[in-house]
DNA sequence: TAGCATTACTTAGCACGCTATTCAAGTGGG
DNA sequence: CCCACTTGAATAGCGTGCTAAGTAATGCTA
């Protein structure tokens, strides 16, 4: 029996999160951030001064990961790091005048894509394509570990 | 008014993309092939020797994507290029035997992927996830273009 | 038929995910 | 107090996505 990609959910998701990444990107361009940049604002949008592994926790990714998105934030003048006295080891990530200018109109960018990524479903389709996503991702986050 | 991270649409398919090709990653390294590879080869098993071209329609990649893909399952002994005939910028793409004896266990290991991912889901629920995001991308191939 | 546009592909350069490795700074137990 | 373990980060290396720019073959048209 052949293997149908149309109906594999890992294939959908995978192309349709490549859409999605794809218009966030061209969306949030012309503010000069790129998507993961966006991401780790969003935290920091909600808290400044978070550490690498505050947002490495929040937004579940590798710590490389984190690391490099962080360093280019750093080099492209949105964010600066601040030693912490308690620990030697870590360092506060504080955000510049320009990455806090940016959080009405990125996020409206965000929102505008997510509007036009949900416009082919019902109200009652969002609700519960949303909601089937947070089930998959909460019931990951009960089997790892 | 905050932006809610796990509300967005495009923060959640992310997430899950994030956690399903890495899921497939592990599964199918042991076989010697990454995602992207896998994708290829689902096409390539289907029907073997198409073109480049012919895999950037159906799976929808960028042209520089694919030839990127390609060169990788050239340099790993998956598959062979031969020149067109009847085209001499074209080359069509022929599986090698080591490719062809993969497709029952890598289709299998997306299968296990694929279930696994939805376990959380009731068979309705299943049915209507999947149905969703076939929507959503018929959706966008529509308003594409 | 000569010239231009189109098409198939390559290459360079970058973002962002991962693993694996390494280093330095805490922390705890003997 | 010292050694061993843990923890926070940095770095190297790679896969996979993108755009942009180039090349070579093909096709069309004046």
């Amino acid at each position: 029996m052949v293997f149908e990609k149309m109906d594999s959910a890992g294939y959908l998701i995978n192309h349709i999160a490549r859409l999605c990444f794809q218009d966030l990107r061209e969306q949030i361009a012309p503010l000069g951030i790129a998507p993961a940049q966006f991401m780790t604002l969003l935290e920091l949008w909600r808290e400044d001064g978070l550490s690498q592994k505050d947002l490495v926790d929040l937004l579940d990714v590798e710590q490389a990961t984190m690391a490099n998105t962080i360093a280019r934030m750093e080099r492209d003048g949105l964010i600066e790091r601040r030693p912490r006295p308690e620990d030697g080891r870590s360092h506060s990530i504080y955000m510049t005048e320009k990455a806090k200018l940016l959080e009405f109109e990125a996020t409206n960018a965000a929102r505008r894509v997510n509007e036009e990524h949900l416009s082919v479903l019902s109200d009652e389709e969002q609700k519960q394509y949303i909601q089937i996503m947070q089930r998959i991702i909460a019931g990951r986050r009960n089997s790892k570990k």
